[in-house]
DNA sequence: CATGAATGAGGCTTCATTCAT
DNA sequence: GATGAATGAAGCCTCATTCAT
């Protein structure tokens, strides 16, 4: 009954998110035990429940947090840019840097909401839709000047952020690229296509 | 695991792989129960194991027959193209008409992957990058023959995979756009971009 | 994983039930754990839930069962009987008996009911109510015909109800009397009372 | 386990002891929890044990306060009484109202035995002895002077505490009766019973 | 004295899997 | 092939209790 010393007070709580994070990552949210979890915090199982009330609602807190950060880190970044082509820009550049340095939220963010209770769930997708309503809002600015030439802009935005959202899965810190290279990489792409102009084949249905 | 035509009329494990897509897609693979996969198929939860020797065998299952599909298909549809552009337009169309059509094989293909045991990993991430190869390949030979201006074609085939296989997420039948429509607006996409030449504003570092 | 055999087949619910009895009798059903009841079945924890849906359920099958019994024998006993007095006298005999035969069934009949889900607890409550009625009935008419004295039948019911249903706390088969004599002392006390007419003190408020 | 007041204003051992009550009465003492009682009294839970020992000890006071307390005014209200029929009235008069002002008391005192550790549980066992033996003794003085006539002071002293003691699980304060009028209706039964002399029918054996 | 955080045991329940019938 | 009952491990969560602050 001598109490080994683990993290006490208010850094247990802190410990505990970070723990959540990489495990949930690692194994997904069903498959994390709190076994695991307490573990990883080096404490007993038990002592969790100083700290969270559930593990569903561990897991809600961790995405809840991302997606407001997400949300408030964008606003900061687009704030002041007017044109729709730097405003694009500007949302790329964000959107494929706060994807890298923070995938592990980033991924659960997305692969754990059939986790979520109806409750918590809605109230996810909701905070989900207004960010994806940033973009589509440049979109269809855009497309209002005659800036854009797209068939259709909800299909566009979702395109395009599963297309940047996409470098969570193969970015490597320690890789070739660096964050700024895959933004413009991604940006071109995005505004220019592969194929710029005068140079599609003759025979093709493009033209 | 499989199984000859029993006296009992639908075959059982035709019921089982169906019902356990059905439910992987829904709950995932952790939170799927063999009871609920029994219940839904009609039958005792002992009964399954005449069927499948093991949950996990189940998952591999569904994957590795998805994959194999996929693979399969991809390579009639581009059997006879030459052409870089016309070959990437094929895979796009292609892609995009699979995955709205295989949804739930396709999701639980990417999002099931971390279940599976080491080797079974290995083996469904190997087939994976097959298909992905089929179209870097493509890009290279695009980029290599001038067709395309990719900053990295690497990074180009993530992002267009990325883009495309969003599609599951958002797509549904009843809605406004045919699939054909939607593989047209995303051939658009990733062919010119959102911003033809000649319009991009004055002051954008892109010109 | 070789299999310890246990009590198998449709006889582990009677073990079940049996012990369940025992248990709850001897620690109360809060304190009685599934792994004491487990262990007295000769079986895993796990394997109760077979036969049993909740803990909660099978304390309510054993006090609906024994709720059942009690009105089916009494009405049983009572059926044929006329003369309020004679009826009344079956009663006692019949409630002391199965008292003394089932001490354990009514105990947590009583002690239990606290333990019980709201929707379960009013079910029993009703059934107990309708065992009350037979003895107020009988109280009632005994009342109207001049052949009782009594100040409140209701009161008399519920002390009449308790007295005898105390036989549980003390009767031991073993003991210095039998069944049918302790039914006859009561019969005799609830009739008579203690003080035949006559004897009262003559300085005594109740002459 | 005596707490001087402190600064906090009201006792909190007071409040401990009144909440302990409330709570054992209402779920029992196994269901009853430490966190209820700390929440009830509005503390938190490691401060409760500031005031007990442990949360057996809390169940032993109770019981043993209530016990104290019932042989010590059982004892002042029978002072100077001689008859043993007076006795007896002043005996049940008493029992009946303490029963109805401290119901609670009463009832975990009962119910709440089997939750006592051996020692404790003898303890108060032998209190609860030399209470009912106060009423055998006046029984078997009645009986010696042909005053009663009881086929067994044990068993009718047995009888006689469970009809009084009943009075708890169905006296309501705000009901039809009186606590004196309740007293009086049990005098009458227990000392007269049902049937008097003289009225039983032709046919009945107890003639 | 009160608090908050820790412990370790144990609660009920569910799980995948096995196997005799 | 299907069933029902068994296993043993493990799931989440709660408990009484301790103790540094």
């Amino acid at each position: 009954m001598v109490r080994t010393v683990g993290s006490h007070g208010p850094k247990t709580m802190e410990a505990i998110r970070k723990a959540g994070l990489k495990l949930i990552h690692e194994h997904g949210y069903e498959a994390m035990t709190l076994r695991q979890l307490a573990s990883e915090v080096g404490v007993q199982v038990g002592s969790l429940y100083n700290h969270i009330s559930t593990k569903q609602d561990l897991l809600f807190d961790l995405i809840k947090a991302h997606m407001d950060d997400l949300l408030e880190e964008l606003d900061i970044r687009l704030a002041g840019i007017d044109h729709p082509v730097d405003r694009l820009k500007s949302f790329i550049a964000f959107h494929v840097s706060y994807h890298i340095l923070r995938k592990r939220e980033v991924f659960i963010g997305y692969s754990e909401l059939r986790s979520l209770d109806p409750n918590h769930y809605e109230e996810i997708v909701g905070l989900r839709r207004q960010y994806e309503r940033r973009l589509t809002d440049i979109l269809d600015r855009g497309q209002a000047q005659g800036l854009f030439q797209v068939g259709d802009t909800a299909v566009a935005g979702y395109g395009i952020l599963a297309m940047l959202t996409g470098v969570c899965t193969w970015f490597r810190p320690s890789g070739r690229l660096s964050r700024e290279q895959v933004a413009e990489i991604y940006c071109d792409m995005v505004l220019r296509g592969l194929v710029p102009d005068g140079q599609l084949p003759a025979d093709s249905p493009l033209r």
